[in-house]
DNA sequence: GTAATAAGTTTGATTGATCAAATACGATCG
DNA sequence: CGATCGTATTTGATCAATCAAACTTATTAC
């Protein structure tokens, strides 16, 4: 098996594989992008000269396909075992925060060394009694054993057209003025939203969430949720709201 | 902070100075003992060469006093640092059997994982969860932030007078059979008995677990359960037996 | 088209944990 | 008392992960 740190570098290259681009280079998603030497060791607060090195033990492990000069990126062998890694660890940072009430952001830290103790059996075991849930507690999808679920129907509220319904599924800001503020709106993972109208003039919609006041909010901050729009599987899913207990810190990195 | 390996050399070490020694120098059980290099280079499954850096290692950084050629200790410090792995192992332990109903063996490895990433904070969320459980799936006590608590008013069950009120606290065999068959008699961590009467002739004695039927043990069987014959903690404990949900296998070693 | 700069790679060293094998003690037996 | 035997210690090597600093390649800048 991996070891943790190879683990480690595994899960990190799969986020920035799969990160969103500058917004100069395009909006959108990528999937499976090279990723460079530089951004890794970024990432992983090592030095470059580890992450070569790193690097080139995964290609020998055949996790990874490595381009010297040019970049690094996940064979299938490696997803899957990243996706293993976000697996545990998303359902770990649920389970911190819903079973033993551990706040949000500690609960990612937790979460970070956590995740490479868990064994199968014990992570069954949490999944069960969280009753299979798909995401986190910011609403990041957690894969299945089968690997990351292709998230369908997916588009940020920004970009919607007046009369919507939708579910909140992901918030990308994990600030914690954000996080409170969407919270305190009802804003959160799972909630159902409409979207009453858009006043593109004034660069603001006005969005209520289900069970709360309608909430006006900026095209701008509305780009930072990632909605929703009414599926087969979304319908089946328990809609009971996630996230939102105590006060949130900001986690050190997104997850 | 020690690192793993340091973590496990301390706990090893504490149940090493406190084992209970063998049967033919005398019963009882003994405080802080010498431990040879043999018997830890052999319960840590590494050659003597390692223990011998690793102990030198400890004492250098106060956590153990090594005598060369003569044994090792723990100190005040050693000494506390061990108890807190023992705490988050027990605990952990606890909380997977009870919480997440894993099967008691498994616990045993997994904990054995999870005793060393698991925070104060978790540690303590677990301990509110449990209620502040005194003692693991086996009985073993679970050290208190404080240190070992004071195990008052325990002996064995075969050196006990007929009539007498106890409850079970700790069970020392754990292979499988014996527990399998210690449950399905009640006789579990937890449990009150009482003592009916003592057949010193057959070398047996009749005991009736609250709830249970009587049931009649050897004297050796006795010897295999701890009690505590009435006192005021124990009133005020909670009473509910733990222990026992599935078949349970032989853990690797006590614990 | 060379020079400067940014990014990536190599090299040599370090740290923690380990082993195998050589060596040193010290107790016991004759 | 000295040879023997079991236990303990030393020594030299290895492996994973890391860093600092030297070196190499591209890519832009002029």
């Amino acid at each position: 098996m991996a070891s943790r740190t190879i683990e480690n570098y595994l899960k990190q290259l799969w986020l920035l594989e799969h990160a969103v681009r500058k917004p100069t280079s395009g909006a959108g998603r990528s999937t499976g992008n090279f990723v460079t030497m530089g951004q890794l060791s970024e990432s992983m607060g090592v030095t470059p000269g580890t992450t070569t090195t790193m690097v080139k033990a995964m290609a020998d492990a055949g996790l990874a396909r490595y381009t010297p000069r040019a970049g690094v990126r996940l064979t299938r062998a490696g997803e899957k075992l990243a996706l293993h890694v976000l697996r545990r660890h998303r359902l770990v940072e649920l389970f911190l925060v819903e079973i033993l009430s551990i706040d949000w952001a500690h609960a990612h830290e937790e979460a970070e060394e956590l995740e490479h103790v868990i064994s199968d059996t014990v992570l069954l075991a949490i999944d069960r009694l969280l009753g299979h849930p798909s995401a986190d507690p910011h609403g990041d999808p957690i894969p299945s054993e089968a690997g990351m679920p292709e998230v369908q129907n997916v588009s940020n509220l920004a970009e919607v057209k007046g009369g919507t319904e939708a579910v909140i599924v992901r918030i990308m800001d994990q600030s914690r003025e954000f996080l409170t503020f969407a919270r305190q709106n009802g804003l959160v993972p799972r909630a159902a939203i409409s979207v009453a109208h858009i006043n593109p003039g004034a660069g603001a919609m006005l969005v209520h969430p289900r069970g709360h006041s309608p909430v006006s909010v900026s095209l701008a901050v509305a780009a930072k949720f990632m909605i929703s729009t009414k599926s087969a599987e979304e319908s089946k899913a328990s809609h009971r709201p996630i996230a939102g207990r105590r006060a949130h810190r900001k986690p050190s990195r997104e997850m």
